[in-house]
DNA sequence: ACTTGACCTGTGTCTTAGACACAGGTCTAA
DNA sequence: TTAGACCTGTGTCTAAGACACAGGTCAAGT
């Protein structure tokens, strides 16, 4: 199985496939051609590839991950630990994330109503200049 | 003033005032020693940036609005269309966030019912591979 | 057999917004 | 003047791929 074939096969990209291959995710066998080849067990860890990242794990904790099946060891524990990290992680830019929503847009809207300005020496944009000023009004 | 003044007193860090001198945002002199030198001047514009940014606009959002002052225009129109952009990718990064954290929250809460399994030949863990099956049931 | 063109490949570089490392310069007190 | 503390600019690193590019492969047509 070539790159692309396997990447189109479970919906991603040659680059990603090729990313994955490169930092040791995936171990293609070379073919004559040079070409890398994958075998159905790639075809399945590429698929537990797929399902981490969709949960939120990063490709450094899925070598982890990997690494210890690897050992023969039971991967459950570490998953378990990573996703309660992941998860503060995402809570944290979640939240910084809906802050930063209502500061746009509440820019947004208020700069609607404001006039244009000129630039001074000491100015750029008034709209972004003044914005903090006159929130506390 | 040099970097580490300039940084301190408007609550960054040099390696950010540096960042944006590399990019010209900043133009300080140079000084006999080889340090650079910034101005007053740069004083309000570093506040200018600092704003900017942490209103969402990129860095180079910030340059294409200080080029458009400093040719003398009102760069308040620009700033009205960039923030309109931010604001959309904003919200989509939101909602992708806000799924994410559904899922690994519900991943978590499942996760600490369930069993250890050991890996086998085409299995990494059980609790990523059979998360979404799960979810159909 | 040969050639054309379409597609595929691996490798190297680029992206954000700074953080960090590091070799060396500056400056103040002794 | 020398030691030590602090400061500097430059170069490299980050995450997760996307993109560019020179060259290889392969089937169809001649």
């Amino acid at each position: 199985m070539k790159v692309a074939e396997l990447a189109k096969s479970l919906g991603t990209t040659a680059d990603t496939v090729r990313y994955y291959s490169r930092l040791g995710l995936l171990k293609p066998a070379k073919s004559v051609n040079g070409y890398k080849s994958y075998s159905n067990k790639e075809v399945s860890r590429l698929k537990f590839i797929l399902s981490a990242r969709n949960l939120g794990f990063s490709v450094v904790d899925i070598k982890e991950i990997i690494n210890e099946s690897e050992d023969g060891k039971s991967a459950c524990p570490l998953v378990r630990s990573l996703i309660k990290e992941r998860l503060e992680e995402t809570e944290k830019q979640f939240q910084a994330m809906l802050a930063l929503r209502g500061k746009m847009s509440s820019a947004l809207s208020r700069w609607e109503e404001m006039e244009d300005k000129a630039p001074t020496a000491n100015m750029v944009c008034h709209l972004i200049e003044n914005f903090e000023q006159i929130k506390k009004t």
